[in-house]
Order: C-alpha cells, then structure tokens, then sequence
DNA sequence: TTCGCCATGTTAGTGTCGCTAACTTGCCTT
DNA sequence: AAGGCAAGTTAGCGACACTAACATGGCGAA
C-alpha cells in the first residue's frame, strides 16, 4: 500500500548523506507519529514534520500528495496497532470465551490509553480520512476480530447460526464508550479514581449474559 | 446618513445600520454555530464568521479574546441543549424508572445524531477548551442528569445509600460510545442499517439488570 | 446643545501554514 | 562518461489567527 514513484534509493537504515536525504517518506511518517502523539491530529504540521525531518517544506510533497495523505499513513499504521493489540490479547484464551472478548475490549481501552491522539485519529471525524479506502479496509479488518469471537461465542451457547452483528455491535459500543470518555477527559473530570477496565469487565459480563 | 427613527444602539434582532454592527457579539455566535454545523468545529475559521456577519477580520476580538473563546461560548450553548433534550425526554417517566433512564440515553444518541458537529465540539480533545473553567462546569451539570437518575433507580432497587457514580459510568459508557460510533461514521460502514436506538435499550437494560 | 469619551468598528501588517512552480543536485542506468 | 529523472531546493501565493493604530459615532455630562 505504498510506492509513490518508481525508482529504488537508498531503501534502509540510510542517514543524511548530501542533498538527498535518503529516507526522507519514512522519517517523515516517524516525525509525524511522533508529533501527533505529543500535539494531537490536529495540531500537527507538516512543517512541523519538515523541521523534524531537517528537510525544507516542500520536500514531503515528494511522498505524500498532501496532508491528508500523510495522515492517512499514520492511520494505517495505527490500525495494525490496534488490530496486534486486541487480537494478541485475545490468544491466551479460548475463542470465543468470555474472557477472551474482554481481553480483547481491555486491550483495545489499553491501545487508547497509551495511544490517545493516535485512537483520536483513527476514530475523530476526519471526512477525507474516512472516506479513503485504505482506511476504511483498516477499520473494517478491525472489526472482524471482534465478529470472529462473537461468532464462536454464540455457538458456544448454541448458537451457531446467528448473526453476530448486534451482538458485536454492543460490545464495540461500550468499549468504544468507555475509551473515548477515558482519553477525551470527561471520565476523568467527573470521576477521578474511577477504573475504566472495571466498566468494560462488569457491563461486558452483563451484556454477553442477556444473550 | 441613512437612519431611521433613532433607536439607540440597538439591541436585539439589530440590523447592521452604518459603522456599528449593533449586535456582533450575538451575530458572531450565529455565525459559528451555524459554520460548525457545517463543516465541522475544525474546519471553523474566524474569517469565515467575519464574512457571514459581515463584518472586517479583526472586529471578533472586540467581543472574544480568540478563536477559542468563541468556541467555549458555542460549547456551552450545546452543553446546555444537551441538558435540555436528555431532561426533557426523562420528564413523563418515573423518575428512576428504566424506561426513564433509557429515554434519557436515547435523547443524548438523538441529540448527537441531530448535532454531531456540536457533539463534537463539547467532546472532542480540545485541551485548551477542557481546562475552561465553564465548559468544565457544564459538562459537570449535564452529568447530574444522570447521577440524580442512578440515586433513585438505586433507591428503587432497595439500595438507597449505594454510590450511583459506577453504574452511571456504565451507563454513560455505554450511551457515549453508541453515539460517537453512529456520528463518526464507523457504524455506518460496518454494519449498515442498524439502529442505535436498540442498542442502548438491549445494553442498557442488560447493564440495569446486572445490578 | 455641544463636546468629548470610549466602545466598537476599520485598515494594515506580521508570522505561520498548506501547497505549487521552477530550479538544482546527484544516483543509477546505459 | 553521459544524462535522465527522482528527490531535493528556494521563492512565492493565498488563507488564517491575531495585533496595532486609526476612525466612527452613540451617549452622558457640562
């Protein structure tokens, strides 16, 4: 999902040399991952990126058409993030167990704990993030983690054909719930010392029990 | 010049008559609630408001100091809408009933799906608007909504002591997390044609009856 | 009635940003 | 060894947030 242009270059490892930098796409998105994580999204700036990279600011249009492309590579790479994240706290446990899907919901509040600005910019409103392709395969790959252990969970209770769907969707919604008003601040604001991992285990557990 | 019967410095509903506005600071409101509705609180701009109010760039910083003082105004707007569409829809239900907590959840998902840009706004990471003293007492309003609910569904429950501040974190959690997955876009693209509203009321009672 | 204060407008200007155009450098193929 | 072309550069455009200095005119006081 990436070559912009054709010519091979110095690919790896490579440092300044003169007038070329050598690697400057992948400096760039290192630069830009490392200065959304500490402005947020939104206050990223590709000179900021370019200052970062010691590159003018017309350099990276060499490698990202614009912005917005440049976002749209973090994201990418944000979604893998996530998707190691959830499904590697998955593996201890039994496909479609209980404890399963709520490792899979603790790790997912865990990637955005330790990974605000990136989940904000993964799930912020961004219109022409959401509408590219790429990112929305991202997401939608996401999202099939947590349909495969619904699926098994419901034919573990003898359900095998059900639709997992609505299921999916409520578990999303509250884990989903419960790290944006971790991260966004509200949860800390009003109710400082609270336990987020608490309010996926015990709503979790009733919400896969009212099957 | 050109005026009509001298009405001084007019108040309200105040047409522009020469080099006084007569009313900017309401104006200039307008104006950016109506810009944030369209394209969203990020893409607002200072100059854009100027431009619907008629008036030169420099004019806002008459009535706010920057760009984010006008944003704090707006936010507290919403904050106070907000309160009213989730204590309007408790009113004709029992006060600590289910069917009174869900309507509260569902008018906060109906007033994130009428307002999304709003919704935006009031929750979105903007930490130079959270730390503001108001938006920070609003949110803290809007939340009593619920507590005062949780207190006397507890009562009704025969735990009349008990601290509602957790199951109105799962509830909260829950209802947020709906809402911001319906307005960013993500639940449409997976899972096409669901509807919102069942979720809350499914989760919501499941979380209810866990108690 | 007149006068002048000063709130509320204005124009002009600064520094930053996203992005483009046109030029330059130097790696790689031939 | 030559030169094509990827990948840098500088210069510049228009937009933005915000500031400084100036202009207007409503209003209260003399």
């Amino acid at each position: 999902m990436q070559q912009e242009a054709g010519a091979p270059k110095q690919k790896a490892g490579a440092q300044r040399r003169g007038y070329h930098h050598g690697n400057l796409r992948e400096a760039l998105l290192e630069a830009a991952e490392a200065l959304i994580t500490e402005h947020g999204p939104d206050n990223f700036t590709m000179a900021d990126a370019c200052r970062r990279a010691g590159v003018s600011t017309a350099a990276p249009y060499r490698h990202f058409e614009d912005r917005n492309a440049l976002m749209e590579a973090v994201c990418m790479r944000a979604f893998d993030g996530l998707a190691a994240a959830t499904g590697g706290a998955k593996a201890p446990f039994e496909e479609g167990s209980v404890e399963s899907i709520l490792a899979g919901g603790k790790a997912y509040l865990g990637f955005a704990l330790e990974n605000p600005e990136r989940f904000r910019l993964m799930f912020g409103r961004n219109p022409d993030l959401k509408s590219r392709p790429h990112v929305e395969l991202a997401g939608r790959a996401c999202f099939q983690n947590l349909l495969a252990s619904v699926s098994a969970f419901l034919a573990s209770r003898g359900q095998s054909g059900a639709d997992p769907m609505p299921l999916a969707l409520r578990l999303w919604s509250l884990v989903h719930g419960v790290a944006s008003l971790a991260i966004d601040g509200p949860m800390d604001i009003i109710a400082p010392g609270n336990d987020p991992e608490a309010i996926i285990d015990e709503s979790g557990r009733a919400i896969l029990a009212a099957v």
